[in-house]
Formats: structure tokens, sequence, C-alpha cells
RNA sequence: GGCUCGGUAGCUCAGUCGGUAGAGCAGAGGACUGAAAAUCCUUGUGUCGGUGGUUCGAUUCCGCCCCGAGCCA
């Protein structure tokens, strides 16, 4: 019986290179879930693994998306359902990264919801430049008080969505939140969860960013930067952001290193944050043995 | 050596017309249903450089000293 495994953790901490020894070992595949990993042309600041290592592993779901399109956990769940269909009679299947979003989409389920047409998400747009995002949650008190009571009237991303959807659903999140039935994945599967000590990790993250940059970040984002991408929504991702902010003049270049250091390591204190709600998750020491790893697997 | 401006939370700085002080960032914790590497929330006692003086009371005013930056010699 071919099984499903979920690997999670924080960025930098060393997911990829053991899943893809465990899916080699385990003539597994292996599904991407990191929500930056998927884009064509975030290949250094997204640690990319080098997939030439391991040719015999088939790899789905990185490198999909190019710009200027958005990857979002919803495109995430409906590809890696269509490919988990295709993979599980053949294989086992790992599913790594550090979106726990994604996995909660894949996992659970997600309202099913149309697209947001582009004239909707203007008009919001305009109200909140021209009457202020205060004007905005208003509106969302008086359409849908549940919500706004629990998000931030500074919260400008879902006060924004949420007032997206009214308009394109004709009903309110909380009331589509009501009608939702937590999906069930049809197949059995594990999560794993590979830790280590904050102290270890700035180690990684700081030998990691300066692999990055050596590596030629900053020219990644100039490319993207020249076809005209600077408000493509990844370049606001952790690395890129702040070379964009370095190209722009607004960082040097002796704080652009340690920027990208503090932020990755802000990003992977909100990753474990996520994670640790999750009692399925089995955690295993970054420096656990890979073979130990594989007998509980399997 | 003289003059000027600084020395306040881990960092950058605000402020107190004299009643022992507060922002941003960091740190710690948390939320999260289609940009999630996003977007937010909670959390701030520190010899206010040292020392003497004035004062009921000084981080705030005055003197001296120490440290830093600049200008003049």
């Amino acid at each position: 019986m071919n099984s499903l495994v979920f690997l999670v953790g924080a960025t930098a901490v060393g997911k990829t290179e053991l899943a893809f020894q465990l899916a080699q070992n385990t003539k597994s595949s292996i599904i991407n879930s990191d929500s930056i990993q998927a884009y064509k042309d975030l290949n250094i600041g997204s640690s990319k693994p080098d997939f030439t290592k391991y040719p015999d592993v088939p790899c789905f779901l990185f490198d999909i998306v190019s710009a200027p399109h958005v990857w979002t956990a919803g495109d995430f769940r409906k590809k890696s359902l269509e490919v988990l269909h295709q993979e599980i009679p053949k294989r086992s299947v790992f599913i790594v990264g550090g979106s726990g979003f994604y996995i909660q989409a894949l996992e659970k389920g997600m309202y099913d919801l149309k697209p947001i047409p582009q004239s909707i998400k203007k008009e919001i747009e305009i109200l909140n430049r021209d009457k202020g995002l205060d004007f905005l949650y208003q509106e969302l008190k008086l359409k849908d008080a549940k919500l706004a009571e629990n998000i931030s009237p500074k919260d400008i991303y879902r006060i924004i969505r949420s007032l997206c959807i009214i308009r394109n659903e004709n009903k309110s999140l909380s009331q589509i939140k009501k009608e939702f039935t937590p999906f069930k994945l049809p197949w059995k599967y594990k999560k794993i969860g590979l830790s280590i000590s904050k102290q270890e990790l700035l180690k990684k993250v700081e030998e990691r960013t300066r692999h990055m940059l050596a590596k030629g970040l900053i020219e990644e984002v100039e490319e993207l930067v020249k076809k005209g991408l600077e408000d493509w929504k990844p370049l606001q991702s952790v690395g890129y952001r702040e070379v964009s902010l370095y190209l722009r003049g607004i960082l040097d270049k002796e704080n652009l290193f340690q920027e990208i250091v503090k932020n990755t390591m802000l990003l992977a204190k909100k990753q474990k944050t996520w994670f640790q709600k999750d009692e399925d998750i089995k955690w295993y020491d970054f420096t656990e043995d890979l073979s130990k790893i594989q007998k509980h697997l399997f």
C-alpha cells in the first residue's frame, strides 16, 4: 500500500533535502507545497532544489507558474489533488513545503468561491484609496459584523478580500464558513515535521542567505524588474522584497544581508506557530538519522 | 586647546516649559480559507553618560568630568 506523507517545518531547516533522500530511497515522488517554489522565475531566493541531483525522483508543482500569474492555495489544492489521484496508485508521495495554509487547504478543503472579477477588485481598491481603509472596515462591520469583530481594522488584506467576496457571492464570509463542510482526503496520511533550535536555524539562515547573494539573487530580481514585474506579488516575499528595496536605493548593501536574515527568521517563527498547533505532526530533530525516520514511515 | 551639537529600552530616535519617560524596529507569544515567504494582533522600569549644585523634588536648569561627531586653532 502506497503512503502519503506531509513533511513540514520552518524555512531553511532542511526539509527539501530530506524529502528528496527519502523519496529516492523509497522510490516515491514529491509534491511541492511551498508557495514560492511553484514559480518558474524564482529560483535562488526560493531555495529551489537542484533537480539534477535526484533525476529519478518524480517532482510535481515546482516551476509551474510564470509571471505575471499568481499561484494560490486554491490552485495548489486543485493541482495537488490531481497529482495525488494519479500518483498514489503508482507510488508513495511526499508533500514538502513550509506553507501551512496550503497544507490546510489540501487537508480540509476550501470554500467553494467564484474567482473575483477585476472590476470588483478595482472598485474596492479605489474605495480604499479615496475613502480609506476605515471606511471599508465600517462597511464590513455592517455586512459581516462577526468577521469584522475577529479581524483588525488595519488588516488591509482581509478587509478587502472579504468585501470582494460579499460583492461577488452575495453572502458574507461568516455565512459561507457556517455552511462549509470540511473535506477529507481519500487517502491515509502521516505528517512529520523537522524541528531545529533557533540558534541552529540562525546559522543555517545566515549561510543560506550568503549563498543566495553569492549565487546572484540580486541579478535574479533585477531581471524580473527589467521585465516590468516590480509589482508582481511574489516579489513581496522574503528575500525578494529586500532586494527590491536595495535596487530602489532604500536599503544599502550592508543592511541587505541582515534584513533578509532577520525576515527569514521572522518567517520561520510564523511557520513554527502555524505548525505547532497541529497535533498530528510527529516531530524529528533536523539531525535525526534518515533511516530512523524512514523506519517510522514505512 | 577653544567652540558647536549629541550621549534616553537590545538598535534608531522622540519627549519631559522641573513632578523618575514613549514610538518604530528587534525580542517573546498569538491569529490565519485563493498574494499566506502575505496580512495582522498582544507584549515596553530603562542607574534618561558620570558627578556636584540649585530645588520640596532634576533625566529635564547650572558647574565640572567622561565618551562620540563636526568646525576653528
